[in-house]
DNA sequence: GTAAATCCTCAACCTCACTTCAGGTCAAGC
DNA sequence: GCTTGACCTGAAGTGAGGTTGAGGATTTAC
């Protein structure tokens, strides 16, 4: 078998993610792929490297328009070495900095009010910290705290 | 205007929450109100603070169904008390110890693979910690990583 | 008493990161 | 040569946490 030539399912069950996220992923230009004579896929090796920088990067916080960023600025043309990988690796730092922080700070935050359960909108500082659109959880970030407008109706 | 007679305009101001956000919240059972005789919200005094308790609680990570079950554990019939809050409140401890101790996890790990570059899919720690499903940003968590069979078709 | 502002419901739509399904094609093993 | 399993596309569905809009009723301010 040559190393270009991994089917879909070949790639999936090597790095555990999904046939369809395979898929998703090509449409949404994070991989690519050639096609046989059938229109199959066929993927070089280099994809697996690139579907476990997906998922980590993932993992650290960061959506796959990020992500499909960050895969831009390797090089074109030759296979990336191992120092491509570490920079970009290197850049995921700064954010996941900034995600504890935002954690931290809001563990102190509550620390500091646990004596008082006061939840008062004006003065406490759980409420008053404008660190809310950086939450965690699932949803549309952009709906949690930083629409200029979303007192409207 | 009486402790009882916030009109839901009036709490959207109050407490930076969109109309419609409130509204959801109502349906979903995190509020509740009396109407008056044509039918418009009027709201206790008291939803100022389980609107705040709902959105910093969203902050530390947890999904409106968590939060709807800790508002549930207040009191019936009596105004929750400083200490019922704080109880509340000292609930999220470990929720946000265990977030930051994932991030930090997720740090050290990139920290020790920076010179390696590797990314490697057997033998880099990035990929086998089996954190994933604790995933930060958007998507339905469900779907990142604790899929059993998410290697179908 | 009336105009403007606010409120009501219900249904449809939004994002993100996928999955599922229907209906059909391709490739590999015997 | 034929069956079986893997693969293809396009469209629609999922879940969380809401928003938007239409069409209409209610409140408030003057």
């Amino acid at each position: 078998m040559l190393s270009d030539s991994l089917s879909i399912g070949e790639v999936a069950e090597r790095t555990g993610v999904a046939v369809s996220a395979m898929r998703y992923y090509e449409r949404e230009g994070l991989l690519s792929s050639r096609r046989t004579e059938g229109g199959q896929r066929r993927f070089h090796r280099d994809v697996l490297r690139r579907v476990a920088f997906i998922r980590v990067a993932q993992r650290v916080g960061l959506t796959l328009d990020e992500i499909r960023d960050a895969l831009g600025t390797l090089p074109e043309g030759r296979t990336p070495t191992k120092a491509d990988w570490a920079r970009l690796s290197r850049s995921w730092r700064p954010h996941l900095d900034e995600q504890i922080a935002i954690l931290e700070r809001l563990r102190e935050d509550l620390t500091s009010c646990i004596g008082c359960g006061c939840l008062s909108l004006k003065a406490c500082a759980l409420y008053n910290r404008d660190d809310a659109a950086a939450s965690l959880g699932s949803g549309p970030r952009y709906l949690l705290g930083d629409t200029p407008d979303s007192l409207n109706r």
